[in-house]
DNA sequence: CGGAATCCGATCTGATACTG
DNA sequence: CAGTATCAGATCGGATTCCG
């Protein structure tokens, strides 16, 4: 299988928190976590909410961490299909800090771009 | 170049929430602003601290960290090298945050690895 | 609507070797 | 000690197509 949506890990019940940092540190992940907060959401409000993000990375973030116990999907056997996603109880210990994360990210996306700058500007002229 | 020690974004001066949220969210850089914390440490020490790290992630790392203004480093002119990394003004807004998130990381292990075993045996008994 | 499957170029990363 | 350079294998991720 070239892309499965949860790979495995090849090794189940022996996961480091190294793969937990991956897991949740994705920035994917930061933002559909941070996004969903309190709420249940659709898949196409989360698409619609997360920018920038691709459908298959929405499907390949969400069945991540619905694999990891970090959020709950339930599926409504209708037509249309009607599928909704909202974090687990363990889900929702983390969207304190990750929302603050996030907030951070945006806060200091001007601060971050200038000290860019000044890095690139330095080593083009320092040799 | 091949590989580059800090990719240039190509075009200077235009980033995004989500790109530093690639950078401050890679378990990698994760670790090293945890692992610095208030204090100054050199290469090894990082190397020896954060586990299973390679020198070269260790390095990629740091200088992506350095190029966003997030770690400082200072480089003394001796023989052997001696170089040391600690966290800028801004760096250290994000400690606590962080922190958090690795903790959060390291205490879930095993809820996760459950969750994990669950979803997995759920996935191949039900097809 | 909410996916799954596949193709495929771009990117990442570890291993290895070399250096001031 | 603290890197840099290079390469090959692994992984990522967008685009596209198809489906119930």
């Amino acid at each position: 299988m070239a892309s499965p949506a949860v790979p495995a890990t090849g090794h189940p019940s022996v996961c480091q928190a190294r793969e937990v940092l991956g897991r949740i540190g994705d920035k994917w992940s930061l933002y559909v976590i941070s996004r969903l907060g309190e709420d249940t959401r659709r898949f196409t409000d989360l698409k619609r909410d997360v920018a920038g993000i691709s459908q298959r990375m929405l499907t390949v973030t969400l069945r991540g961490l619905e694999r990891d116990g970090i959020v709950s999907r339930t599926v409504y056997p209708v037509m249309p299909p009607r599928v909704e996603y909202a974090l687990t109880p363990m889900g929702r210990t983390l969207l304190d800090t990750v929302g603050t994360l996030v907030l951070w990210a945006e806060d200091h996306v001007a601060e971050i771009d200038r000290a860019r700058v000044a890095y690139d500007g330095a080593s083009r002229s320092a040799p």
